[in-house]
Order: C-alpha cells, then structure tokens, then sequence
DNA sequence: GGTTTGATGAAAATGATTGTCAATGTCGCG
DNA sequence: CGCGACATTGACAATCATTTTCATCAAACC
C-alpha cells in the first residue's frame, strides 16, 4: 500500500539544510549508497540529519527521477546520483565499480516484445554485473 | 552407480511430505507467489507447512534453479515455476498475468557490452512489466 | 528394531523501512 | 520586519518480511 501516489509537484516545496545536505553527499560519492551508509556520512561529516529524514529525502529523490535506486540482493535499496536520461548498470559485484550503459538495441526490443504481447504502460528493470577488469581472476 | 531409483541430488536430502507438498503447490498456481502467499494457501489446502519451511524450500528451489524469483518493488521475493531454459518475463501490474518471453537480441548485446567494459563472469536480471490488453484502458 | 543426521516449526530475533506526532523551520504576505 | 499557515523534521514506536534458535521429529540405512 504505496502511498505517496499523488505529488503535488511544485507547491509547497521548500528547501531545507536537510535537503541540500543529502543531495550534497550524494554528489560526493560516486557509487550506490543506501539510506543508512548516507546517514552515516553525513553525521561523520557534521552534516547531521535525521535518519528518517534521509529515509524521505532519497525516497522522494527515487521518486522524482533525480537519482537512481537499485534493489541489492539483501534486499537493501542503495541510491546514485546519475545521469538524467535513461540507461542502466554494469556493475563489478566484487568491488563495486558502476559503470553506466545505454542500449538502444535492448530499448527497442523490450518495446517491441511488449506491445507484441499486447501490453501497454510497459516500464522495464535491467542490471548487468561481473566481475571488473581489476577484480577479474587471471591477468 | 546409477541403480535405485530416486537418487536426488546430493546425499543428505530427504524427500519430505512438506517438500513435495511446497512443490505441488507452486504447479498448482502459474502466477508469481511469496513465501507467506504459498504458506496461506497450503494451509487453506490443508497441507498445513510451517511457514519456516516454505521459505528454506523456496530458498533451495531457486539455488537449485528449480524456480524463478523476481524481488518486487517493496523488496518481497516472489517464486514461480518455470521453464528451465533463461528467459525473462513481462509480468502485468494490475492482474499479475506473467508471459515468459526470451531475447537472443538482449542476450548478446549484454554479454557484448560487459565484455567492451573488460567485464568477466557476467550475468544480469531484465525484467518487463505494463499492462495487459485486459487490464489496459480504453476499449 | 535402532542409530544417524537432515528436516521441521514455534517462538524469538533481526533489520530495513514506515508511521506517529509534537516541535521546528520556511516562506509568502501585509 | 513580523505573523501565521503549513511543510518539514526527527526521536521513537510500529510494521513486516526474513532469519536464527533450538528442541523435536522422521527419512534413510543397518
Ligand atoms: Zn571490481
Ligand atoms: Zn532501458
Ligand atoms: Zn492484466
Ligand atoms: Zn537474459
């Protein structure tokens, strides 16, 4: 029972030191964070904020397309700053390098193999990981 | 020595009422279930099963690759019988109705930009979702 | 039958996330 | 500048899927 469905987009958004606090860090960092890693930061670099509201922020953040989210496999959602336009990850699941990647090749495919089934409103999920040519076993 | 009947895969594992009742379960339904979900409706069969059990069982059918797992959105994990082979599945978010769906087109260009990125040992999740022509608007 | 050892499950623990709600901060307006 | 409406905060409690514990049970094998 998801309920922030409806934002009322625009009014009555304010800008807070919380805010800009979070969005700070998150451009400090270059790889996925979750929530918790993000309050940890911020209160070791002083910038304390509430970790509930950290919670919020990211989640509203997630929400508006200003950064993006992926699921660990622990289940924890960790957050980053990325481009705006669409694309997706390929992450090294040793030590963590993320490396943005588009493909129009896989856009048109899932567009096509919807609409081929009949289904419309189609949105899609895709993540790549291996391991980096640093934490590859060998040379 | 391949000479009795049933030698499952390894030593050490029993063939239980719990188990085989856990399985069946799941070829009863052809939609995407949790653990609670498929405990709910064993219990309601009356092949009642601790709801400890269900999630080991899932949990070993889907290391084993029995089951397909996907992780919805708020973070539960839902299993579903499948075909062996790989493949993705476009899944409609009003009736749950799920399509299997494979792409050679997606398989190549993942392993073609892991490996453009020095990447190794690749593998990846894609998963589709929209609206089915039922549950679609208009006609 | 008996022994071995994986399997079970009720209850308690875990841990991320969300709800509550009084206190506080923002910002438009006079 | 000061006020007041209301968005925002955050300490805390609550929720909820999943895991751990651990005493008990029952396959598999002799
Ligand atoms: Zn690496
Ligand atoms: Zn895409
Ligand atoms: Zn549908
Ligand atoms: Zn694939």
């Amino acid at each position: 029972m998801p309920m922030g469905t409806d934002r009322t987009a625009g009014i009555g958004v304010r800008s807070t030191r919380q805010r800009s606090a979070v969005i700070t860090a998150l451009g400090e960092v270059d790889d996925f964070r979750s929530s918790q890693e993000l309050h940890d930061y911020l209160r070791a670099k002083g910038d304390a904020v509430g970790l509930t509201t950290v919670y919020r922020t990211l989640t509203a953040l997630a929400a508006a397309g200003q950064v993006d989210v992926i699921v660990r496999d622990d289940g924890e959602s960790v957050y980053r700053r990325c481009s705006g336009s669409h694309h997706h990850h390929l992450v090294c699941r040793a030590c963590g390098l993320t490396v943005e990647v588009t493909g129009p090749t896989v856009e048109t495919w899932a567009r096509g193999v919807a609409t081929e089934h009949g289904f419309t409103d189609v949105s899609h999920t895709l993540e790549l990981s291996g391991l980096c040519s640093m934490c590859s076993p060998g040379e």
